[in-house]
DNA sequence: CGCGGGTTTGATGATGCTCAAGCCCGGTGG
DNA sequence: CCACCGGGCTTGAGCATCATCAAACCCGCG
């Protein structure tokens, strides 16, 4: 699967041709092999990133010393540490691919840059956060109203090829939940 | 306190006197008591709603049939069910005055007409979507780091003016905790 | 073929919930 | 002005969910 970020923006709004290219201008298309570092811990992250192709995962260290995930990006998600991004201070977190990845990235002053150049794409940006928050919504509603048992459930009958898809001590810990519960679990409901 | 939706405006981006002028005329102001309805649960929420003064919550009913807050908004802030509101579809919350409360409305359509007339607006509701998205990435980091205990206490030690300003038994449901084990941990703490 | 990361298994135990009861206190009606 | 009422807060006993820890197992890869 693979997404390209001018298609994607033009499922929000349409692109001149002179966007589309001065577009490519101010962003940049890395390709990552697996395992690679998108963002270190402790660095401030100066990019926002959009995933073409592959799988990002995001995630800190917690108290125990054991790396805590608290959300993945696939095809056609953007990611950042919008607390680093915005005020420009160092991120708790650190982004890696899980997958052989390519991504788009955009430096925030960039951003700012390009959008003072190009105002319609304010639109899109828009759009796209609000579905962000809306999703984050939705899953705080979730952990809420559900036993871990239940958020299990929902979340592998919901993504049955992302549990194929990334090992299972990282569905675990973005689960909130020890890879030896989800291991019972799993046991549980084969 | 008292935030002016057009003052709040103007601490991210300047405004026109006519786009002030436009803004008023796009919006609605709404001046509530205590535990006036905002929004019912299952109808649409058409609107998004700017705190002025006082503070709202938004909440589901749970399987059990018990009330699970899951945010409140104070004077600045800017709420709404985002799923409801982007696809038209019945909310599964509630949003409710907790005190006497004015509110700025917008209805979805409306903030689409408002912003294609006044583009320079975008720049305003993207930076505060953004600010929105670190706020909810924020709030999963400490759920996922903490346990209720350590969250109890760090809530009660960032924002002990808003504790004093609502019932323990909202505090206890926006903490995803029981009324009796938040009064156990006061206890333990006071 | 052996190593090592990931997964499984099972015993033990803590965190935080449930349920039932009592208490405190502000509001309302007599 | 007082008695009562009821919502909210507290207390405590018992218990479920889920974590911790230790060990074994599995399997892909060097």
């Amino acid at each position: 699967m693979q997404v390209n970020l001018a298609q994607h923006i033009q499922k929000y709004i349409t692109l001149s041709d002179h966007e589309i290219h001065r577009l490519s201008e101010f962003t940049e298309t890395i390709h990552l092999k697996k395992k690679a570092w998108v963002l270190q811990e402790n660095s401030v992250c100066h990019h926002w990133y959009f995933v073409e192709k592959g799988c990002l995962r995001m995630f800190f260290i917690n108290s125990k010393g054991v790396e805590q995930i608290t959300q993945f990006a696939l095809e056609g998600w953007w990611i950042t540490d919008f607390n680093s991004f915005l005020n420009k201070v160092p991120s708790a977190y650190a982004i890696q691919t899980i997958e052989a990845s390519t991504i788009v990235s955009i430096h925030q002053k960039v951003l700012e840059q390009m959008l003072a150049e190009l105002p319609g794409l304010e639109k899109y940006f828009r759009l796209v956060l609000q579905k962000a928050v809306a999703a984050s919504q939705h899953r705080a509603k979730l952990s809420y109203e559900m036993s871990k048992e239940e958020f299990f459930l929902h979340f592998s009958t919901s993504f049955p090829d992302f549990m194929q898809r990334v090992p299972q001590y990282m569905i675990a810990s973005y689960l909130g939940l020890t890879p030896e519960y989800l291991s019972e679990l799993r046991k549980k409901f084969s």
